[in-house]
DNA sequence: CCGGATATGAAACAAACGTTTCATTAATTT
DNA sequence: AAATTAATGAAACGTTTGTTTCATATCCGG
């Protein structure tokens, strides 16, 4: 028996729904099969589907295309998305609506095209990235960091920018916080002084610069405590750190995305100072009433109103 | 795209992982991809992974041997069966977290709300800067700033992290490219020299640093092409760019997320890579290699497998 | 009962699939 | 150094895929 499923009032289940009674007779049964086994469209061959639907393979070609699809393919591309475990579905109709929007865009030309691609694939890996699984591994890093004497930060090429921007943040709450950037060659000095009770944040995606890899061994051997953030589990960095979290870092571009990357990281940060209480939270105010003493940041001059 | 997971300790993931470090090299580039993509065994063509992995069909097939499977086919049902949403499964874990997830994330105790909600405001900030509207903008200043002579990247504070990565990734196929990091105070030296024909990308979120604003003035005298990535329509960059491109940065946390620019910078550069055609890719694909030379990224060591 | 439309499935199609084979290269052992 | 084994990818294999074509069957308004 199939697996009845409550949809949401426009979806394409219920559009097919909706269309069911005007199809002929074998259009009917292929359509019939396909909703009660949705599941099924992406995983098994059209013809497997035309064999328990009782159709020939034929009919499953035409309904796609009376549904208004191009090809059996874009069909069953729209259910494979669907089922993915990644991405919008975790979240509201919103993201879906997107998500056929990005669909008309694809015809567009290459250059929004791309940009619209990336765009979406970004959002689509933070989106995967917070998910339960994700949430657990962050709160934990969070943990594990909040305690520590002193917490270093490491990135190198593609990864400095997300290093750089941690140790930033962190800095506006804490004082404890190293970036170990390496100008002069000096990355690795800071650890030579540091060693249980302390913490390291490491961020490395591939192509893995070897020399994050080599501090960061060098940091746990030392006794640090490391949590990374990675784009596999099966990455260097993985292997060395207590806490991975991972993010996918693949793009319709030429470029590895490090946003995901930096995402993570900025919400980790923030974690961390959710968790130090309203204490870092005055620490954060206190900074930037600081700096606007030195009239670091600029404020709106008054203009004349209109008479 | 894609997307890592976190996984129970004895799932086939994890066991995939155990076996990873005795697999030959092709082996893992093959074994990673699946770790990194598990809907895709599922949703896509073995050939079709085999390209995204970067390896010959065959490797599949090997792959899925040692892992002890008979077949391709046999890997792939397994994944297949983990995905369906069907009756079996419908009251496993699995199944009802999905179900419920929205709801259960917003009654989740005060970390992991906080961390999926960041998550989200920021997937969704990402998602709607590039709207139809934003990628035109983004069309826009790639073709503003890919003729430039020279492409000056200013960001200070908070956004020193977006300048920084915008100027390291654009550097990989462009030798053009200044970072305006004002180091020992040396911002505004490299804009004595431009003028009509160079350009400048600008990022400034509030609370907007005044040094940078004041840059940003002084190129705009100057005759620079700008581009700024900033938070508003009327903030001081906006008004003094030709191009902007605007990110929005509200989170439930303390902290403007800086993601969503990040995000942006990423875009854009991507967009002039693209532009810039065979010949940038090239140079990009050719950093790599040369890197490789100095052994700058690491590459994985093979180990012994069991006797 | 006719005539023009729609509906249907068998067969043929090129394209893509996953696998096998085999020669070559890289490691390891003798 | 030589001998042996493991790893690798190009090419060719026979299947299976999803689609097109075309001839037949069915419907329905005259």
């Amino acid at each position: 028996m199939p697996s009845p499923r409550h949809t949401a009032p426009d979806s394409l289940p219920a559009r097919i729904a909706a269309a069911f009674e005007m199809l002929p007779p074998q259009l009917k049964a292929a359509a019939r099969f396909v909703l009660d086994h949705p599941d099924d469209v992406a995983l098994l061959s059209m013809r497997e589907q035309a064999r328990r639907a009782g159709v020939p393979p034929v009919t499953m070609t035409r309904l796609a295309r009376q549904l208004g699809f191009a090809d059996f393919a874009a069909f069953r591309d729209v259910q494979a998305s669907l089922l993915r475990r990644s991405p919008g579905k975790a979240f509201s109709a919103e993201f879906s609506n997107r998500a056929d929007r990005l669909q008309q865009r694809q015809q567009q030309s290459g250059d929004a095209a791309l940009a619209g691609q990336i765009g979406w694939a970004m959002a689509e890996h933070i989106a995967s990235s917070h998910d339960e699984a994700g949430i657990a591994a962050l709160v934990a890093a969070a943990k594990a960091l909040e305690g520590a004497k002193r917490l270093h930060f490491l990135g190198l090429r593609s990864c400095h920018a997300v290093a750089f921007h941690a140790h930033y943040i962190h800095g506006l709450f804490r004082a404890n916080g190293v970036l170990l950037d390496g100008a002069g060659d000096t990355g690795i000095d800071a650890l030579r002084h540091a060693g249980r009770g302390d913490a390291m944040l490491a961020i490395s995606v591939a192509p893995y610069a070897s020399a994050t890899v080599e501090r960061v061994a060098y940091a746990r051997q030392r006794g640090l405590t490391i949590v990374g953030i990675t784009d596999s589990r099966v990455s260097p960095v993985a292997g060395l750190a207590q806490h991975s979290l991972l993010v996918p870092t693949d793009t319709p571009s030429f470029f590895h995305a490090v946003t995901p990357a930096f995402a993570m990281a900025e919400t980790l940060v923030a974690l961390i100072a959710a968790r130090a209480g309203e204490e870092a939270l005055a620490a954060i105010r206190n900074a930037e009433v600081q700096l606007g003493a030195f009239s670091t940041y600029w404020s709106p001059k008054r203009k004349k109103a209109n008479p």
